[in-house]
DNA sequence: TTAGAATGGTGAAATATTTCACAGGTAGAT
DNA sequence: ATCTACCTGTGAAATATTTCACCATTCTAA
Protein backbone atom coordinates (compact mmCIF):
# COMPACT_ATOMS: atom_id res chain seq x y z
CA UNK A 1 0.00 0.00 0.00
CA UNK A 2 3.02 2.08 0.10
CA UNK A 3 3.09 3.21 -3.37
CA UNK A 4 0.15 2.89 -4.45
CA UNK A 5 -2.10 5.41 -2.80
CA UNK A 6 -5.84 4.13 -3.43
CA UNK A 7 -8.96 6.15 -3.92
CA UNK A 8 -10.01 6.56 -0.02
CA UNK A 9 -12.81 9.00 0.66
CA UNK A 10 -12.08 8.89 4.18
CA UNK A 11 -11.50 11.19 6.75
CA UNK A 12 -8.63 9.24 8.76
CA UNK A 13 -4.93 9.11 6.53
CA UNK A 14 -3.92 6.25 5.23
CA UNK A 15 -1.00 6.21 6.72
CA UNK A 16 -2.21 6.21 10.15
CA UNK A 17 -4.46 2.89 9.07
CA UNK A 18 -1.13 1.98 8.07
CA UNK A 19 -0.11 2.10 11.58
CA UNK A 20 -2.67 0.69 13.73
CA UNK A 21 -1.98 -3.11 12.72
CA UNK A 22 1.65 -2.15 13.77
CA UNK A 23 0.26 -0.77 17.46
CA UNK A 24 -2.04 -4.03 17.64
CA UNK A 25 0.76 -6.58 17.04
CA UNK A 26 2.83 -4.62 20.11
CA UNK A 27 0.29 -4.44 22.54
CA UNK A 28 -0.73 -7.93 21.73
CA UNK A 29 2.49 -9.08 22.77
CA UNK A 30 2.70 -6.82 25.82
CA UNK A 31 -0.92 -8.68 26.84
CA UNK A 32 1.10 -12.19 25.99
CA UNK A 33 2.97 -10.76 28.41
CA UNK A 34 0.90 -9.97 31.11
CA UNK A 35 0.84 -6.45 30.39
CA UNK A 36 -2.49 -5.13 31.95
CA UNK A 37 -1.86 -1.19 30.97
CA UNK A 38 0.83 0.54 28.96
CA UNK A 39 1.12 4.14 28.21
CA UNK A 40 1.62 6.41 24.57
CA UNK A 41 4.96 6.86 25.85
CA UNK A 42 6.30 3.02 26.71
CA UNK A 43 4.32 1.91 23.25
CA UNK A 44 6.05 4.58 21.18
CA UNK A 45 9.76 3.82 22.78
CA UNK A 46 8.96 0.02 21.74
CA UNK A 47 8.02 1.13 18.22
CA UNK A 48 10.50 3.56 17.55
CA UNK A 49 7.59 6.23 17.48
CA UNK A 50 6.73 9.62 19.49
CA UNK A 51 4.21 9.45 22.14
CA UNK A 52 2.36 11.96 20.90
CA UNK A 53 2.03 10.58 17.06
CA UNK A 54 0.72 7.32 18.94
CA UNK A 55 -2.15 9.57 20.70
CA UNK A 56 -3.06 11.25 17.80
CA UNK A 57 -3.39 8.50 15.69
CA UNK A 58 -6.11 6.81 18.32
CA UNK A 59 -7.63 10.14 18.16
CA UNK A 60 -8.93 9.86 15.18
CA UNK A 61 -10.96 7.04 16.49
CA UNK A 62 -12.05 8.02 20.07
CA UNK A 63 -10.69 8.26 23.61
CA UNK A 64 -9.43 4.91 24.44
CA UNK A 65 -7.09 6.16 27.55
CA UNK A 66 -7.15 7.63 31.17
CA UNK A 67 -5.28 10.54 31.49
CA UNK A 68 -2.22 9.94 34.68
CA UNK A 69 -2.89 5.98 33.83
CA UNK A 70 -2.77 5.33 29.94
CA UNK A 71 -4.22 2.48 28.19
CA UNK A 72 -6.03 -0.84 29.08
CA UNK A 73 -3.85 -3.20 27.21
CA UNK A 74 -6.29 -5.76 26.47
CA UNK A 75 -9.59 -2.91 25.94
CA UNK A 76 -7.52 -0.86 22.95
CA UNK A 77 -6.95 -4.32 21.72
CA UNK A 78 -10.16 -5.15 21.60
CA UNK A 79 -10.96 -1.22 19.97
CA UNK A 80 -8.59 -1.94 17.33
CA UNK A 81 -9.75 -4.95 16.08
CA UNK A 82 -13.07 -3.44 15.36
CA UNK A 83 -11.86 -0.62 13.93
CA UNK A 84 -9.71 -3.05 11.58
CA UNK A 85 -12.86 -5.29 11.02
CA UNK A 86 -10.85 -8.27 13.18
CA UNK A 87 -14.02 -9.22 14.79
CA UNK A 88 -14.58 -11.90 12.45
CA UNK A 89 -11.44 -14.85 10.82
CA UNK A 90 -11.27 -13.43 7.47
CA UNK A 91 -11.35 -16.55 4.81
CA UNK A 92 -7.98 -16.33 2.80
CA UNK A 93 -6.97 -17.98 -0.52
CA UNK A 94 -3.21 -18.91 -1.78
CA UNK A 95 -3.05 -18.74 -5.40
CA UNK A 96 0.38 -20.44 -6.42
CA UNK A 97 1.29 -23.81 -4.65
CA UNK A 98 5.49 -23.52 -4.50
CA UNK A 99 7.96 -22.77 -2.13
CA UNK A 100 6.21 -19.89 -1.03
CA UNK A 101 3.02 -21.03 -1.03
CA UNK A 102 3.64 -23.86 0.78
CA UNK A 103 5.62 -21.90 3.42
CA UNK A 104 2.56 -19.71 4.22
CA UNK A 105 -0.23 -22.40 3.93
CA UNK A 106 1.81 -24.07 6.53
CA UNK A 107 2.18 -20.82 8.94
CA UNK A 108 -0.05 -21.12 11.74
CA UNK A 109 0.43 -17.22 12.93
CA UNK A 110 -2.65 -15.65 10.56
CA UNK A 111 -5.49 -17.36 12.93
CA UNK A 112 -4.98 -15.13 15.84
CA UNK A 113 -4.94 -12.82 14.27
CA UNK A 114 -7.75 -12.71 12.01
CA UNK A 115 -7.32 -14.55 9.00
CA UNK A 116 -7.60 -18.19 8.12
CA UNK A 117 -5.90 -19.85 4.97
CA UNK A 118 -8.77 -22.17 3.58
CA UNK A 119 -7.79 -22.77 -0.11
CA UNK A 120 -4.87 -22.81 -2.86
CA UNK A 121 -4.86 -23.10 -6.35
CA UNK A 122 -2.51 -23.87 -8.82
CA UNK A 123 -1.92 -24.93 -12.54
CA UNK A 124 0.23 -28.00 -12.10
CA UNK A 125 -1.45 -31.05 -12.22
CA UNK A 126 1.36 -32.60 -10.26
CA UNK A 127 0.31 -30.43 -7.43
CA UNK A 128 -3.54 -31.03 -7.36
CA UNK A 129 -4.88 -33.05 -5.32
CA UNK A 130 -1.48 -32.68 -2.66
CA UNK A 131 -2.82 -31.38 0.90
CA UNK A 132 -0.78 -28.95 2.90
CA UNK A 133 -1.89 -28.20 6.39
CA UNK A 134 -4.86 -30.30 5.54
CA UNK A 135 -5.91 -27.66 2.54
CA UNK A 136 -6.06 -29.73 -0.72
CA UNK A 137 -4.57 -28.08 -3.51
CA UNK A 138 -7.42 -26.98 -5.85
CA UNK A 139 -7.18 -26.45 -9.82
CA UNK A 140 -6.76 -22.82 -11.19
CA UNK A 141 -9.97 -24.29 -13.53
CA UNK A 142 -12.03 -23.88 -9.97
CA UNK A 143 -11.15 -20.23 -8.96
CA UNK A 144 -14.18 -18.32 -10.17
CA UNK A 145 -16.38 -20.85 -8.62
CA UNK A 146 -14.74 -21.06 -5.60
CA UNK A 147 -14.61 -17.32 -5.02
CA UNK A 148 -18.10 -16.29 -6.02
CA UNK A 149 -19.24 -19.53 -4.19
CA UNK A 150 -17.49 -18.95 -0.73
CA UNK A 151 -17.26 -14.84 -0.83
CA UNK A 152 -13.42 -14.67 -0.94
CA UNK A 153 -12.15 -11.31 -0.45
CA UNK A 154 -8.80 -11.66 0.30
CA UNK A 155 -5.50 -13.84 -1.70
CA UNK A 156 -2.72 -14.30 -1.41
CA UNK A 157 -0.46 -14.01 -4.59
CA UNK A 158 2.65 -16.24 -5.07
CA UNK A 159 2.58 -17.25 -8.55
CA UNK A 160 5.75 -16.39 -11.35
CA UNK A 161 5.53 -12.61 -11.92
CA UNK A 162 4.93 -13.69 -15.63
CA UNK A 163 1.24 -15.03 -14.37
CA UNK A 164 0.93 -12.26 -11.94
CA UNK A 165 -0.84 -9.71 -13.66
CA UNK A 166 -3.24 -12.10 -15.19
CA UNK A 167 -4.19 -14.14 -12.26
CA UNK A 168 -5.14 -10.99 -10.76
CA UNK A 169 -7.20 -10.00 -13.40
CA UNK A 170 -9.32 -13.26 -12.67
CA UNK A 171 -9.19 -12.48 -8.85
CA UNK A 172 -10.37 -9.62 -9.26
CA UNK A 173 -13.19 -10.16 -12.01
CA UNK A 174 -14.32 -12.99 -9.40
CA UNK A 175 -14.71 -10.62 -6.67
CA UNK A 176 -11.49 -10.46 -4.44
CA UNK A 177 -11.13 -6.73 -3.16
CA UNK A 178 -7.54 -7.64 -1.30
CA UNK A 179 -4.64 -8.83 -2.47
CA UNK A 180 -0.72 -9.31 -0.84
CA UNK A 181 1.05 -10.15 -4.16
CA UNK A 182 4.68 -11.97 -3.36
CA UNK A 183 5.41 -11.67 -6.92
CA UNK A 184 8.21 -8.85 -8.02
CA UNK A 185 6.01 -6.88 -10.03
CA UNK A 186 3.22 -3.80 -9.83
CA UNK A 187 0.02 -4.78 -10.50
CA UNK A 188 -2.63 -2.76 -12.38
CA UNK A 189 -6.22 -2.65 -10.55
CA UNK A 190 -9.62 -0.97 -10.29
CA UNK A 191 -9.71 1.76 -7.70
CA UNK A 192 -11.62 -0.48 -5.12
CA UNK A 193 -8.96 -3.00 -4.82
CA UNK A 194 -6.63 -3.18 -2.27
CA UNK A 195 -2.84 -4.19 -2.93
CA UNK A 196 -0.12 -5.31 -0.46
CA UNK A 197 3.39 -5.95 -2.20
CA UNK A 198 5.88 -7.93 -0.20
CA UNK A 199 8.83 -7.94 -2.27
CA UNK A 200 11.83 -8.59 0.15
CA UNK A 201 14.45 -7.07 -2.90
CA UNK A 202 13.01 -3.86 -2.36
CA UNK A 203 13.55 -3.59 0.88
CA UNK A 204 16.73 -4.95 0.99
CA UNK A 205 17.96 -2.51 -1.93
CA UNK A 206 15.86 0.31 0.50
CA UNK A 207 18.45 -0.71 2.99
CA UNK A 208 21.68 -0.99 1.05
CA UNK A 209 21.37 2.39 0.51
CA UNK A 210 22.94 3.25 3.87
CA UNK A 211 24.92 0.66 4.60
CA UNK A 212 28.52 0.75 3.32
CA UNK A 213 29.91 -1.83 1.38
CA UNK A 214 33.18 -3.29 1.96
CA UNK A 215 35.54 -2.80 -0.68
CA UNK A 216 37.03 -6.26 -0.03
CA UNK A 217 35.16 -8.07 -1.92
CA UNK B 1 36.42 13.79 8.23
CA UNK B 2 34.49 14.07 11.12
CA UNK B 3 33.93 17.45 10.42
CA UNK B 4 32.22 17.35 7.37
CA UNK B 5 28.74 16.03 9.01
CA UNK B 6 25.80 14.92 6.96
CA UNK B 7 24.02 18.46 5.87
CA UNK B 8 20.80 18.16 6.66
CA UNK B 9 19.43 19.96 3.66
CA UNK B 10 20.95 18.01 1.42
CA UNK B 11 19.57 14.49 2.96
CA UNK B 12 17.95 13.11 1.17
CA UNK B 13 14.07 11.89 2.30
CA UNK B 14 14.12 8.08 3.07
CA UNK B 15 10.53 7.67 1.37
CA UNK B 16 12.49 8.85 -1.53
CA UNK B 17 14.52 6.40 -1.32
CA UNK B 18 12.63 3.54 -0.47
CA UNK B 19 10.82 4.30 -3.90
CA UNK B 20 13.61 3.58 -6.08
CA UNK B 21 13.76 0.30 -5.49
CA UNK B 22 10.05 0.35 -7.12
CA UNK B 23 11.20 2.37 -10.05
CA UNK B 24 14.26 0.07 -10.58
CA UNK B 25 11.69 -2.94 -10.74
CA UNK B 26 9.62 -1.09 -12.92
CA UNK B 27 12.39 -0.35 -15.35
CA UNK B 28 13.83 -3.67 -15.18
CA UNK B 29 10.21 -5.30 -16.30
CA UNK B 30 10.37 -2.57 -19.27
CA UNK B 31 13.91 -3.64 -20.09
CA UNK B 32 13.17 -7.38 -20.17
CA UNK B 33 10.54 -6.09 -22.57
CA UNK B 34 12.41 -4.51 -25.24
CA UNK B 35 11.56 -0.63 -24.16
CA UNK B 36 14.73 1.11 -24.79
CA UNK B 37 13.17 4.25 -23.25
CA UNK B 38 10.28 5.73 -21.15
CA UNK B 39 8.73 9.11 -19.45
CA UNK B 40 7.82 10.19 -16.00
CA UNK B 41 4.08 10.06 -16.85
CA UNK B 42 4.45 6.46 -18.51
CA UNK B 43 6.51 4.89 -15.45
CA UNK B 44 3.62 7.00 -13.13
CA UNK B 45 0.70 5.13 -14.77
CA UNK B 46 2.50 1.74 -14.54
CA UNK B 47 3.06 2.46 -10.53
CA UNK B 48 0.04 4.32 -9.90
CA UNK B 49 1.74 7.59 -8.74
CA UNK B 50 2.63 11.12 -10.43
CA UNK B 51 4.71 11.99 -12.80
CA UNK B 52 5.92 14.56 -10.85
CA UNK B 53 7.15 13.07 -8.54
CA UNK B 54 9.28 10.67 -10.60
CA UNK B 55 10.82 13.72 -11.83
CA UNK B 56 11.13 15.22 -8.22
CA UNK B 57 12.61 11.99 -6.57
CA UNK B 58 15.04 11.35 -9.79
CA UNK B 59 16.36 15.18 -9.68
CA UNK B 60 17.81 14.46 -6.11
CA UNK B 61 20.44 12.11 -7.62
CA UNK B 62 21.23 14.40 -10.92
CA UNK B 63 19.45 14.45 -14.49
CA UNK B 64 18.85 11.55 -15.81
CA UNK B 65 16.48 12.29 -18.50
CA UNK B 66 15.94 14.35 -21.71
CA UNK B 67 13.39 16.91 -22.31
CA UNK B 68 11.06 15.76 -25.20
CA UNK B 69 12.34 12.48 -25.00
CA UNK B 70 12.15 10.61 -21.78
CA UNK B 71 14.58 8.65 -19.87
CA UNK B 72 17.10 5.89 -21.51
CA UNK B 73 15.58 2.93 -19.35
CA UNK B 74 19.01 0.98 -19.50
CA UNK B 75 21.06 4.29 -18.56
CA UNK B 76 18.73 4.85 -15.77
CA UNK B 77 18.74 1.51 -14.74
CA UNK B 78 22.33 1.64 -13.96
CA UNK B 79 22.18 4.99 -12.29
CA UNK B 80 19.79 3.24 -10.03
CA UNK B 81 21.91 0.40 -9.19
CA UNK B 82 24.92 2.63 -8.65
CA UNK B 83 22.74 5.25 -6.18
CA UNK B 84 21.39 2.29 -4.47
CA UNK B 85 25.05 0.30 -3.70
CA UNK B 86 23.90 -2.60 -6.17
CA UNK B 87 26.91 -2.48 -8.38
CA UNK B 88 28.18 -5.38 -6.34
CA UNK B 89 26.40 -8.85 -5.27
CA UNK B 90 26.17 -8.42 -1.61
CA UNK B 91 25.99 -11.63 0.61
CA UNK B 92 23.15 -12.79 2.63
CA UNK B 93 22.69 -15.14 5.37
CA UNK B 94 19.66 -16.29 6.27
CA UNK B 95 18.56 -17.09 10.47
CA UNK B 96 15.53 -19.85 10.55
CA UNK B 97 15.91 -22.86 8.06
CA UNK B 98 12.20 -23.68 8.98
CA UNK B 99 9.41 -23.11 5.94
CA UNK B 100 10.02 -19.89 5.42
CA UNK B 101 14.16 -20.62 5.65
CA UNK B 102 13.80 -22.90 3.21
CA UNK B 103 11.23 -21.01 0.94
CA UNK B 104 14.22 -17.94 0.99
CA UNK B 105 16.86 -20.16 0.50
CA UNK B 106 15.51 -21.81 -2.55
CA UNK B 107 14.27 -18.64 -4.21
CA UNK B 108 16.77 -17.51 -7.38
CA UNK B 109 15.07 -13.97 -7.15
CA UNK B 110 17.91 -12.68 -5.19
CA UNK B 111 20.69 -12.78 -7.28
CA UNK B 112 19.96 -10.88 -10.60
CA UNK B 113 18.83 -7.79 -8.17
CA UNK B 114 21.98 -7.58 -6.39
CA UNK B 115 21.93 -9.79 -3.67
CA UNK B 116 23.22 -13.86 -3.12
CA UNK B 117 21.84 -16.20 -0.45
CA UNK B 118 25.39 -17.50 0.99
CA UNK B 119 24.75 -19.08 4.04
CA UNK B 120 22.08 -20.78 6.28
CA UNK B 121 22.05 -21.03 10.56
CA UNK B 122 19.58 -22.84 12.69
CA UNK B 123 20.13 -24.46 16.17
CA UNK B 124 17.88 -27.32 14.90
CA UNK B 125 20.44 -30.66 15.25
CA UNK B 126 18.17 -32.48 12.66
CA UNK B 127 18.83 -29.70 10.23
CA UNK B 128 22.47 -28.69 10.65
CA UNK B 129 24.27 -30.22 7.53
CA UNK B 130 21.02 -30.22 5.10
CA UNK B 131 21.87 -29.05 2.12
CA UNK B 132 19.02 -26.78 0.67
CA UNK B 133 19.64 -24.81 -3.22
CA UNK B 134 23.92 -25.96 -2.48
CA UNK B 135 23.99 -24.39 0.62
CA UNK B 136 24.43 -26.04 3.78
CA UNK B 137 22.67 -25.29 6.94
CA UNK B 138 25.23 -24.52 9.86
CA UNK B 139 24.91 -24.46 13.23
CA UNK B 140 24.21 -21.00 15.17
CA UNK B 141 27.30 -21.70 17.56
CA UNK B 142 29.05 -20.62 14.18
CA UNK B 143 27.27 -17.74 13.57
CA UNK B 144 29.48 -14.94 15.39
CA UNK B 145 32.32 -16.42 13.72
CA UNK B 146 31.26 -16.40 9.98
CA UNK B 147 29.77 -13.02 10.44
CA UNK B 148 33.29 -11.35 11.38
CA UNK B 149 34.93 -13.49 9.14
CA UNK B 150 32.88 -13.25 5.72
CA UNK B 151 32.02 -9.34 6.58
CA UNK B 152 28.26 -10.42 6.30
CA UNK B 153 25.90 -7.01 6.26
CA UNK B 154 22.81 -8.49 5.66
CA UNK B 155 20.81 -11.20 6.96
CA UNK B 156 17.05 -12.23 6.83
CA UNK B 157 15.69 -13.00 9.86
CA UNK B 158 13.10 -16.07 10.02
CA UNK B 159 12.89 -17.56 13.79
CA UNK B 160 10.28 -17.82 15.81
CA UNK B 161 8.62 -14.79 16.85
CA UNK B 162 10.37 -15.20 20.73
CA UNK B 163 13.51 -15.78 19.65
CA UNK B 164 13.92 -13.22 17.21
CA UNK B 165 14.95 -10.19 19.48
CA UNK B 166 18.06 -12.59 21.25
CA UNK B 167 19.47 -13.69 17.45
CA UNK B 168 19.20 -9.78 16.23
CA UNK B 169 21.19 -8.92 19.04
CA UNK B 170 23.84 -11.66 18.90
CA UNK B 171 24.11 -10.25 14.53
CA UNK B 172 24.29 -6.83 15.66
CA UNK B 173 26.84 -7.79 17.71
CA UNK B 174 28.50 -9.52 15.27
CA UNK B 175 28.39 -6.78 12.78
CA UNK B 176 25.72 -7.29 10.60
CA UNK B 177 24.29 -3.54 9.77
CA UNK B 178 20.48 -4.79 7.79
CA UNK B 179 17.98 -7.30 8.98
CA UNK B 180 14.87 -7.79 7.45
CA UNK B 181 12.75 -9.25 9.88
CA UNK B 182 9.96 -11.74 9.16
CA UNK B 183 9.02 -12.65 12.77
CA UNK B 184 5.70 -10.70 14.00
CA UNK B 185 7.53 -8.56 16.51
CA UNK B 186 9.17 -5.41 16.66
CA UNK B 187 13.14 -4.95 16.91
CA UNK B 188 15.20 -2.99 19.15
CA UNK B 189 18.19 -2.04 17.69
CA UNK B 190 21.00 0.44 17.61
CA UNK B 191 20.91 3.62 14.86
CA UNK B 192 23.11 2.76 12.57
CA UNK B 193 21.45 -0.75 12.11
CA UNK B 194 18.24 -0.58 9.50
CA UNK B 195 15.69 -2.98 10.24
CA UNK B 196 12.86 -3.92 7.41
CA UNK B 197 9.81 -5.78 8.59
CA UNK B 198 8.15 -8.48 6.67
CA UNK B 199 4.65 -9.43 8.49
CA UNK B 200 1.78 -10.59 6.07
CA UNK B 201 -0.37 -9.89 8.71
CA UNK B 202 0.45 -6.46 9.04
CA UNK B 203 -0.73 -5.98 5.76
CA UNK B 204 -4.05 -7.69 5.29
CA UNK B 205 -4.61 -5.80 8.50
CA UNK B 206 -4.45 -2.83 6.97
CA UNK B 207 -6.84 -4.02 3.94
CA UNK B 208 -9.28 -4.70 5.90
CA UNK B 209 -10.10 -1.43 7.42
CA UNK B 210 -11.45 -1.01 3.80
CA UNK B 211 -12.93 -4.02 3.13
CA UNK B 212 -16.48 -4.61 3.62
CA UNK B 213 -17.08 -7.82 5.44
CA UNK B 214 -20.36 -10.25 4.30
CA UNK B 215 -22.36 -10.47 7.38
CA UNK B 216 -23.39 -13.77 6.16
CA UNK B 217 -20.09 -15.08 7.45
C1' DT C 1 -5.58 16.05 52.32
C1' DT C 2 -2.17 17.51 49.51
C1' DA C 3 1.98 17.64 46.66
C1' DG C 4 4.10 15.80 42.85
C1' DA C 5 4.67 12.90 39.00
C1' DA C 6 2.63 10.79 35.09
C1' DT C 7 -0.61 10.72 31.36
C1' DG C 8 -4.16 11.59 27.46
C1' DG C 9 -6.27 14.64 24.15
C1' DT C 10 -5.75 18.46 21.17
C1' DG C 11 -5.28 23.06 18.80
C1' DA C 12 -1.44 25.31 16.87
C1' DA C 13 3.07 25.39 14.97
C1' DA C 14 6.60 23.24 12.56
C1' DT C 15 8.14 20.09 9.01
C1' DA C 16 7.74 17.08 5.29
C1' DT C 17 5.91 15.72 1.05
C1' DT C 18 3.36 16.21 -3.05
C1' DT C 19 1.52 18.73 -6.71
C1' DC C 20 1.32 22.61 -9.78
C1' DA C 21 2.69 25.06 -13.60
C1' DC C 22 5.86 26.66 -16.75
C1' DA C 23 10.35 27.76 -18.98
C1' DG C 24 13.12 25.53 -21.99
C1' DG C 25 14.35 21.59 -25.01
C1' DT C 26 13.50 17.49 -28.44
C1' DA C 27 11.77 14.90 -32.27
C1' DG C 28 9.09 13.74 -36.10
C1' DA C 29 5.97 15.02 -39.80
C1' DT C 30 5.13 17.75 -43.65
C1' DA D 1 11.61 25.70 -41.88
C1' DT D 2 7.88 25.27 -39.21
C1' DC D 3 4.34 23.12 -36.66
C1' DT D 4 2.80 20.05 -33.20
C1' DA D 5 3.10 17.06 -29.61
C1' DC D 6 5.90 15.67 -26.00
C1' DC D 7 9.24 15.78 -22.43
C1' DT D 8 12.30 17.20 -18.21
C1' DG D 9 13.73 19.81 -14.17
C1' DT D 10 12.29 22.89 -10.75
C1' DG D 11 10.75 26.98 -7.78
C1' DA D 12 6.60 27.91 -5.62
C1' DA D 13 2.25 26.64 -3.79
C1' DA D 14 -0.63 23.40 -1.77
C1' DT D 15 -1.30 19.52 1.26
C1' DA D 16 -0.15 16.19 4.51
C1' DT D 17 2.02 14.72 8.56
C1' DT D 18 4.46 15.21 12.74
C1' DT D 19 5.70 17.54 16.75
C1' DC D 20 5.01 20.87 20.31
C1' DA D 21 3.07 22.58 24.41
C1' DC D 22 -0.30 22.81 27.61
C1' DC D 23 -4.48 21.81 30.46
C1' DA D 24 -7.20 18.59 32.86
C1' DT D 25 -7.18 14.38 35.03
C1' DT D 26 -5.46 10.38 37.67
C1' DC D 27 -2.65 7.94 40.78
C1' DT D 28 0.72 7.46 44.60
C1' DA D 29 2.70 8.41 48.71
C1' DA D 30 3.41 10.91 52.65
N1 LIG E 1 10.25 -18.29 -2.41
C1 LIG E 1 10.44 -17.10 -1.84
O1 LIG E 1 10.99 -17.00 -0.72
C2 LIG E 1 10.01 -15.87 -2.52
C3 LIG E 1 10.45 -14.72 -1.99
C4 LIG E 1 10.05 -13.55 -2.57
C5 LIG E 1 9.21 -13.58 -3.64
N2 LIG E 1 8.78 -14.71 -4.16
C6 LIG E 1 7.87 -14.68 -5.30
O2 LIG E 1 6.73 -15.45 -5.01
C7 LIG E 1 6.27 -16.12 -6.17
C8 LIG E 1 6.31 -17.59 -5.92
O3 LIG E 1 7.61 -17.97 -5.55
P1 LIG E 1 7.99 -19.49 -5.34
O4 LIG E 1 9.38 -19.53 -4.87
O5 LIG E 1 6.96 -20.19 -4.55
O6 LIG E 1 7.93 -20.04 -6.86
P2 LIG E 1 7.66 -21.53 -7.35
O7 LIG E 1 8.08 -21.60 -8.77
O8 LIG E 1 8.19 -22.50 -6.36
O9 LIG E 1 6.07 -21.67 -7.27
C9 LIG E 1 5.20 -21.05 -8.16
C10 LIG E 1 3.92 -21.89 -8.21
O10 LIG E 1 2.94 -21.18 -8.96
C11 LIG E 1 2.29 -22.09 -9.81
N3 LIG E 1 1.73 -21.37 -10.94
C12 LIG E 1 2.33 -20.97 -12.08
N4 LIG E 1 1.48 -20.30 -12.86
C13 LIG E 1 0.32 -20.26 -12.21
C14 LIG E 1 -0.94 -19.70 -12.53
N5 LIG E 1 -1.15 -19.02 -13.66
N6 LIG E 1 -1.94 -19.86 -11.64
C15 LIG E 1 -1.73 -20.53 -10.50
N7 LIG E 1 -0.56 -21.07 -10.15
C16 LIG E 1 0.45 -20.95 -11.01
C17 LIG E 1 3.34 -23.08 -10.21
O11 LIG E 1 2.75 -24.31 -10.62
C18 LIG E 1 4.12 -23.22 -8.91
O12 LIG E 1 3.60 -24.24 -8.09
C19 LIG E 1 7.19 -15.68 -7.29
O13 LIG E 1 6.63 -14.59 -7.96
C20 LIG E 1 8.44 -15.24 -6.56
O14 LIG E 1 9.13 -14.26 -7.29
C21 LIG E 1 9.17 -15.88 -3.60
N1 LIG F 1 5.95 -19.50 7.00
C1 LIG F 1 5.48 -18.34 6.59
O1 LIG F 1 4.91 -18.19 5.51
C2 LIG F 1 5.62 -17.14 7.45
C3 LIG F 1 4.89 -16.06 7.11
C4 LIG F 1 5.03 -14.94 7.85
C5 LIG F 1 5.87 -14.91 8.93
N2 LIG F 1 6.55 -15.99 9.27
C6 LIG F 1 7.45 -15.90 10.43
O2 LIG F 1 8.75 -16.31 10.05
C7 LIG F 1 9.36 -17.01 11.11
C8 LIG F 1 9.68 -18.41 10.64
O3 LIG F 1 8.51 -19.03 10.19
P1 LIG F 1 8.49 -20.55 9.74
O4 LIG F 1 7.13 -20.84 9.24
O5 LIG F 1 9.66 -20.85 8.86
O6 LIG F 1 8.69 -21.28 11.16
P2 LIG F 1 9.34 -22.72 11.44
O7 LIG F 1 8.96 -23.09 12.81
O8 LIG F 1 9.04 -23.62 10.31
O9 LIG F 1 10.90 -22.45 11.39
C9 LIG F 1 11.61 -21.79 12.37
C10 LIG F 1 13.04 -22.29 12.31
O10 LIG F 1 13.85 -21.48 13.18
C11 LIG F 1 14.73 -22.34 13.90
N3 LIG F 1 15.12 -21.67 15.13
C12 LIG F 1 14.44 -21.61 16.30
N4 LIG F 1 15.13 -20.87 17.19
C13 LIG F 1 16.25 -20.47 16.58
C14 LIG F 1 17.35 -19.67 16.99
N5 LIG F 1 17.41 -19.13 18.20
N6 LIG F 1 18.34 -19.46 16.11
C15 LIG F 1 18.26 -19.99 14.88
N7 LIG F 1 17.25 -20.74 14.42
C16 LIG F 1 16.25 -20.97 15.28
C17 LIG F 1 13.93 -23.60 14.12
O11 LIG F 1 14.80 -24.69 14.35
C18 LIG F 1 13.18 -23.72 12.80
O12 LIG F 1 13.93 -24.46 11.85
C19 LIG F 1 8.39 -16.99 12.26
O13 LIG F 1 8.70 -15.89 13.10
C20 LIG F 1 7.07 -16.75 11.59
O14 LIG F 1 6.19 -16.08 12.43
C21 LIG F 1 6.46 -17.11 8.55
Amino acid sequence: MALIAPDKETQIPDIVIGRLPVYLRALSFMHQQGKRTTSSSELGRRLGISSAQIRKDLSHFGEFGKQGTGYHVQHLIKELRLILKLDNIWPVAVIGAGFLGHALASYNGFEERGFQIRWIFDTDPTQIGKVINGITIQSMNELENTIELKHIKIALLAVPAVHAQSVTDRLVDAGVEGILNYAPINLVVPDHVNIGYSDPVVQLQHMTYYINSDDQF
